[in-house]
RNA sequence: GCGCUUGUAGCUCAGUGGAUAGAGCGCAGCCCUGCGGAGGCUGAGGCCGUGGGUUCGAGUCCCACCAAGCGCACCA
């Protein structure tokens, strides 16, 4: 499956082989674990399987590191094992073995890197679902951001994932939203109303609402005040959730699925769940509202589900929403991405699900962590109902939506960062973006330059691929197929960022070594076998900006 | 007060219990008579918040403390 496998499966090998032959005493081995070194001195790959047996086995680590290692037999892709120092087991790999896998690269073209381990099986991914009260600010847009990799990597990883944006039209929030609207619609007829005291105050309101006067006249002013606020209101919501999703996609976020909370009320589920939850004896009614007895799950407290006016809470619908998620729709496992402001509710969410009866453990919650803007040496603050808010429309026209991606990319989700708006936007040309997509550039340039001359390297021979920069940069692509996994694995997509910045340097590297495309007839072999190499650089990298959602440019 | 998250280079941040803690930016130097210099190479710069503990081994795991962010509604 992946190298490290491969490595355990000798490691073990070598192990037996060493028993049977009474050089080591018998015994159960610990899981093996296989680490790449940071330094190259010791190989591509290690294992630290003698520190953890010399307990076990009575003998110095360095003692058993040798007896492992002279037990394993080179192969087709080990060029070499030894012992090192404190007790670790090193492996080299195979020259040839490296070269030949930029044909199995050419051969991968675009499902290079590709993996199986999800083996089909179904993953949810919900993430932003902001509120479509508002449009998605730069907080929102980290989430994005990251429950997208994360469902590109899922799928490269063989899940069957599905992207999914809940959508909260019903409830309180949504009847203010609804009302606001309608007030700046009757201000724009000329009327000379006050907003609800809760109500939106943000420009975009008045805006939707002008053009809701503008496309649909003065109808509404002639209809019950109900009515109207209820078809102005869903005309808005409707309008909000085309510029959300339109939002969406300028930097690359997509979504199979819409799901609207209203559904679940008109679909009966709702009341299933509601049923469910109640059957199984954690419900209870008093003061008026109906409770979700959290606290005899080990919560702090119990939460109400039902208010005492009798309209259920948004928590309530939550409840439905998972038990839909779980129980009717048939995902083996739910990842929902949360901003920090919802970080309280993940241990209640999987008291939910306890009571529902489905095992907590399908359910992950990812935290987004808070992002924090910085304009030099102001610092600014989102807040969804003043007028004065930094949205993600406003920063993809600042720093483009590639900067954006790789911005939010190279940090892991759970901790706070700053974003300076000043520095991303002066840094353009300079950045780590534009290096790694201007190593996607230099090689279509290097292709260009090839097709010039009307090379044909379709049988250029990549054995005579030897040069320490050449193998540096195999080595590097190479190690996509076991990140795809790993990411996947741990749910951890930011890894991307760093990997595409390292082979993108050791392609800058071998290009500052290696002359490519050569004048000299006699260097012809070389070219060949450096166009396919280049070719093969190009799958991985644009592969790597692919899984970030960038684009890989032909030219900057 | 309780809970979650975070404290690593001047700045922004990586770092699957292992072998000399890394990158980008910034700073100081160097490299083009051939494929795009948006490039390559070298250097300075670190009690990994503090104190205990577990372990053969801790930036990484556990506990306490300090600091920052976010929560702790019949709002979402």
């Amino acid at each position: 499956m992946s190298l490290k496998t491969d490595i355990a499966e000798a490691i073990i090998a070598g192990v037996s082989a060493a028993q049977a032959k009474g050089s080591l005493p018998a015994g159960e081995l610990p899981p093996i674990v296989v680490d790449r070194p940071q330094s190259e001195d010791n190989g591509d790959f290690a294992t630290n399987l003698p520190l953890r047996l010399a307990r076990a086995f009575r003998l110095e680590p360095f003692e058993i590191a040798q007896r492992i290692a002279e037990s394993i037999p080179t192969s087709t892709f080990i060029e070499r094992v030894w012992a090192a120092k404190p007790g670790f087991v090193n492996f080299a790999l195979n020259e040839a073995w490296l070269t030949g896998q930029v044909e199995a690269i050419l051969q991968a073209k675009d499902s290079y890197g590709n993996s199986q381990v999800g083996a089909g099986r179904k993953v949810q991914v919900e993430f932003v679902s902001v509120n479509p009260t508002g449009p998605i600010h730069v907080g929102h847009t980290r989430g994005a951001v990251l429950g997208s990799t994360l469902a590109s990597v899922l799928s490269a990883a063989g899940y069957d994932v599905t992207r999914e944006y809940y959508v909260n039209d019903h409830g309180t929030q949504m009847e203010l939203f609804y009302r606001s609207v309608y007030v700046r619609y009757l201000q724009a007829q000329g009327q000379d109303v006050e907003l609800p005291a809760q109500g939106y105050k943000g420009d975009y309101i008045t805006e939707l609402a002008k053009l809701i006067q503008q496309e649909e006249g003065d109808r509404f002013l002639n209809m019950p005040e109900d009515e109207a606020v209820t078809d102005i209101g869903e005309i808005g919501l409707d309008k909000m959730l085309t510029n959300i999703g339109a939002d969406l996609e300028q930097v690359g976020v997509t979504f199979d699925v819409w799901y609207k909370e209203h559904d679940l009320f008109d679909g009966g589920r709702y009341g299933e769940a509601m049923g469910l939850i109640a059957k199984n004896g954690y419900v209870s009614d008093r003061e008026g509202a109906r409770w979700f007895t959290s606290t005899s799950l080990g919560e702090d407290k119990d939460n109400v589900l039902v208010r005492s006016s009798g309209q259920p809470t948004y928590f309530a619908s939550d409840v439905a929403y998972h038990l839909d998620k779980f129980a009717y729709r048939g995902f083996d496992h739910v990842i929902d991405i949360w901003g920090a402001d919802h970080q309280g509710h993940v241990s209640r969410m999987k008291a939910v699900l306890q009571a529902l009866g489905i095992d907590p453990n399908r359910l992950t919650v990812m935290i987004s962590q808070m992002v924090t803007l910085r304009r030099g040496d102001e610092q600014l603050k989102i807040s969804k109902r003043s007028g004065d808010l930094i949205t993600l429309r406003d920063l993809v026209e600042d720093v483009g939506a590639d900067a954006c991606r790789y911005f939010f990319l190279s940090r892991s989700p759970e901790s706070q960062m700053e974003f300076d708006l000043d520095l991303a936007k002066e840094q353009s040309s300079n950045n780590p973006v534009y290096y790694v997509q201007y190593g996607h550039a230099r090689i279509a340039s290097i292709s260009r330059l090839a097709a010039e001359r009307g090379i044909d390297y379709v049988d250029g021979d990549v054995s005579v691929l030897k040069h320490p920069a050449e193998l540096a940069l195999i080595r590097k692509m190479i190690q996509l197929p076991g990140l795809v996994e790993s990411m996947a694995e741990d749910l951890e997509p930011h890894h991307l960022a760093r990997y595409s910045l390292d082979l993108a340097s050791a392609f800058h590297w071998f290009y500052q070594q290696c002359r490519v495309v050569s004048s000299e007839p006699s260097d012809l072999p070389m070219t060949k076998a450096r166009l396919r190499l280049v070719d093969a650089a190009r799958i991985v990298l644009a592969r790597s900006l692919s899984l970030m959602g960038m684009a890989a440019p032909e030219q900057m």
